[in-house]
DNA sequence: GTTAGCACTCCGCGTAGTGGAGTGCTAACC
DNA sequence: GGTTAGCACTCCACTACGCGGAGTGCTAAC
């Protein structure tokens, strides 16, 4: 792979990415190589195709990027992409207007992100493993009823209603909470589930070890969820004018399920990653790439978040913005949460 | 509109339904009415045009119904359709599953809808007006960081971090949760910030109001807004092939304040809704169809679900399963909140 | 190694033709 | 008067055909 094959690639890649339409000889010595002939470049062009960076579409037609063309452009050959100082500024202003509560800087991080991205962006909060009980709290709301209120690392919220004793009154419950949250604090799920039980017990304050534990689950599979926003930008990509590849596509962000299993397994690794085309599991998207980084709550890893676009995204771009976009929403959040 | 036009104008709704073709004269005669020539098919046809409940795409096509022609369908013509008891069961069970939280809830009802219906479902939480305060907890996160978790109406919870002296204890927020509490349970974000000072109380504690109100604020605003699910079924409808109205829907539903505007101005209307093409008040969505109804938790209406769909989507069929769902969620939440 | 020239390929697009589904109209029938 | 058969007409969807253009690979000359 020498200079000039690479700076051919590159030409391809570009031009393909902006225009959609395989790229010829002639197009690329008229806009990118007036020092060579369309003959040179064709023969340069073939070489690249016998190597699988480029592929044709057809006999007698322009050449393509193929993943692993892709695969070496992001590698090797990605412009450094400078994020325009009003864009910094407009996105760090969009966080400060919404930055009340976790669930609202994820929404906004999305909707700045595949604004930004002309994408569809796509935001985790953190994962299965990180909810551990932070406070607990006991509101009588009628006789027999009681609400309790978890709040884990995190600092999400879990509410729910409980069955008491009819006689119970506040008074009570409020010690009750305060036995659960020294026996509990700090603890994940499956922790509390096997803390030893306390003789000499309530046999009521006894059975709300499993409703606590019962709720750190729900907050860590909550957060384990998926958002994604920007649909409307993917209908406009040429590639996903056939409806059929479209729908597939939508079938696996609205699962959820799918993408996070895919982001939580990435999530423990720092810094950008960029998947194209089929190095992603998941079939349905083996047209698209990837393009994910890990945000961070103070100094901690908290989630994922990246763009999901069409193999011929444009990736210097678009890193250059998620780095933006992941930054501010990591700042958010640390505003937020201390 | 005699009976026998009542008849043709129902077997061309229901065959357009199901065909998506423009139906013809003979198609009709041959599979609903065995009793009648075409021709005499093809004289009421051409009056139902005249009468706006039909019309030609070109001048030697098939009948479709106009947005008139649903509207009378839907408005006299609509068969009772009955849900199969196995359908019923298993929303049933869908939500006793996932029935932990409000917002979960609101998701798997938007899931199972969209599925049911074989469109997209929105659903909308309670609008501006229902956030009342029901419990307010401190909890110290560090020297001089609380964490203020708030539950209101519906027990939703907001949280928020706030700078606070240093030198208080967890003791010492706890009273000033108490008297918080005394304050404001039950009272709104304005009835919060209108409530007179009490003279004598420490400094820190007088400011915190502003910043119940504000939580309860967020809150009302985030419940106000429209989840959806079900774009996957959007794609797969002919009428949304091209890109530019599907693009146009989508951009309204992913934009979640106007869609939550319509939806909270017809909310306080009970029963069923049905919106025919261009009686819905958003431009892009002139050629879909709404199907809304409210739904309660306990004997207090709660928010607002529905279905968006192509106008010739199934109305019967939508509206029943609409129905079905809507109590379920409303049944799900009763037995969440008490 | 580079380039001009050339024959060849294949797509995209516009044109023309055709079959079929459907209509409106008229005149006859009950 | 309502209903029906018959018929001429319309318009679309589909196919076939032709053609220009963009692009290629190959060869031979530089």
């Amino acid at each position: 792979m020498d200079q000039r094959k690479e700076r051919i690639l590159r030409a391809v890649v570009s031009d393909y990415t902006e225009t959609v339409v395989p790229v010829g000889s002639h197009a690329l010595a008229a806009r990118y190589f007036l020092e060579l002939s369309s003959a040179t470049i064709r023969n340069e062009l073939s070489e690249l195709v016998d190597d699988g960076f480029l592929a044709q579409p057809h006999a007698s037609a322009g050449r393509v990027p193929t993943d692993r063309g892709y695969r070496y452009f992001v590698d090797f050959l990605l412009p450094q992409e400078v994020v325009d100082p009003q864009l910094r500024r407009h996105v760090r202003q969009g966080f400060e207007a919404a930055a009340q509560d976790v669930e609202a800087v994820l929404e906004v991080a999305a909707a700045m992100l595949s604004r930004l991205s002309e994408n569809v962006a796509v935001v985790t909060g953190p994962g299965n493993t990180t909810s551990r009980l932070r406070h607990l709290d006991l509101v009588l709301i009628r006789p027999g009823q009681a609400l309790m209120v978890e709040i884990a690392t995190g600092n999400t919220a879990f509410q729910r209603i409980l069955e008491v004793d009819p006689l119970l009154d506040q008074e009570e419950l409020t010690g009750w909470a305060r036995r659960l949250n020294e026996m509990y604090r700090g603890l994940s799920a499956e922790e509390v589930d096997s803390a030893p039980l306390v003789p000499g017990l309530a046999p009521g304050l006894q059975a709300l070890g499993q409703d606590v534990a019962r709720g750190l689950r729900q907050l860590a599979t909550r957060s384990a969820l998926v958002i994604h926003n920007g649909v409307r930008n993917l209908v406009r990509q040429p590639e996903f004018e056939d409806p059929v590849r479209l729908r597939a596509v939508l079938e696996v962000l609205e699962a959820q399920r799918i993408l996070g299993d895919v982001l939580a397994q990435l999530a423990p690794q720092a810094g950008m990653q960029v998947l194209i085309g089929h190095e992603n599991s998941i079939e349905e998207l083996r047209e698209c790439s990837l393009v994910l980084t890990s945000y961070q709550a103070g100094d901690q890893l908290w989630g994922t978040i990246g763009v999901v676009g069409p193999t011929r995204i444009r990736y210097g771009q678009v890193a250059a913005r998620l780095q933006l976009v992941s930054q501010a929403t990591g700042d958010a959040l640390t505003r937020l949460l201390a």
